[in-house]
DNA sequence: GACGTCATACCGACCACTCGGTATGTTTCC
DNA sequence: GGAAACATACCGAGTGGTCGGTATGACGTC
């Protein structure tokens, strides 16, 4: 069974999910918030879910098929210069800074950071989803490098975490600071940045690390 | 009174709870499980905290005393360049990465995400921990930027949020990889990206934005 | 009539917090 | 100096409410 053929009161609870736990906090989040914000009933959630774990790895892979196809249709994959997809890319995530936190912010992260100790399934799960988000940057990256630094000696993974490292990150200081700027700020940085790394004038920079 | 002369039960669990919160999560840590952690009896919990939310308030005022006076102490300070004190600042955040997870990793970063709409007072905590960090930080930037980019248009403050956006985001991925190898590998771009910030070559760059 | 999809009442473990106490100082006042 | 009065630190068995999970039954649909 894909994704997309999710009975609807399941699909309705893993949406649920989503927002309550990226407000709330998994451990803070009960059922019942999650059954009350899907206008679903408890027996209901037990019919789908075999419990509370088994609903965050669920919600984990939701996000993550979501996500990636909410990326796959953006438009930055449209320009023919790689650099320019990647560079996109990081445009296309300010662009989207809307309303408050828990709109914008990123479920895995913020599940991880209660559960990597103690729950090995949902920190699987949240790995998972983020390493194919950046699996799917790497082509770019690769060709970009390819064409602009072919002789960097840093890897395209390496960038792909960095990328994401400041998105968690600057989604931290989003939420305390309550407003989106700061992650506007850094995504600047950021973007900065892999012009400077695909520049072809520095590559006497590179020679100090 | 002072931090320094708090009662060593009252620090005990403090310093318990620094612990169990960074691997637990807040919600999920229970004031038993502090109380054992630190072998003091509930009692004395309640003698020293009005309650849990209050312990959290002080556990994020703790922490940042505890590491401001941690990092006040470090070598890098005594550069007299100061984007060598800078650089050294990234340089001793990537030599203290040993350990587990909860040993290095930032305790308002993870409270935060929990707390940021539910626990309004633990939020501010964790506000003022996290930017008494970043001012620290800001007199070797803006002396750095004065010294070597003084046509620059972004600001020094921008530039603390950045690093520490890295720091945090690069902390999530420790924990979702369980090994602090991607932290490293995120410094290291960071500190590349402040060398080209920093170096004259680059005003150029700088147009484009 | 059997299966999938719920709805409702309920259970019991857990957990933040209370409360009546003890033990050990410390101050006050004659 | 010493007794009374008070303060601080601590103890740990409750308690009341919450919450994950269960039991049981109803309703439709094939």
């Amino acid at each position: 069974m894909t994704a997309t053929e999710q009975h609807e009161s399941k699909l309705r609870l893993l949406d649920a999910a989503l927002d309550v736990i990226r407000s709330k906090g998994y451990a803070a989040t009960t059922i019942d918030d999650i059954c009350q914000e899907a206008a679903v009933t408890k027996g209901s959630f037990f019919h789908h879910f075999k419990s509370k774990d088994d609903l965050a790895v669920e919600a984990a892979r939701h996000w993550s098929e979501s996500t990636q196809s909410f990326f796959d249709n953006a438009e930055y994959h449209k320009a023919e210069d790689p650099l320019d997809r990647l560079l996109g890319y990081v445009d296309f995530r300010a662009s989207i800074l809307n309303g408050d936190a828990p709109c914008y912010t990123c479920l895995l992260g913020t599940l991880v950071q209660e559960t990597y100790e103690t729950h090995p399934a949902i920190r699987t799960a949240c790995d998972e989803g983020l390493s194919a988000h950046i699996d799917a940057l790497l082509p770019d990256i690769e060709a970009a490098k390819l064409r602009y630094a072919p002789e960097a000696t840093w890897s395209a993974e390496g960038i792909g975490y960095f990328i994401q490292s400041v998105l968690q990150g600057a989604f931290i200081f989003a939420k305390v600071k309550q407003k989106p700027d700061t992650v506007r700020e850094s995504l600047a940085h950021l973007r900065r940045y892999l012009q400077l790394l695909f520049s072809s004038d520095q590559q006497t920079a590179q020679q100090q690390n």
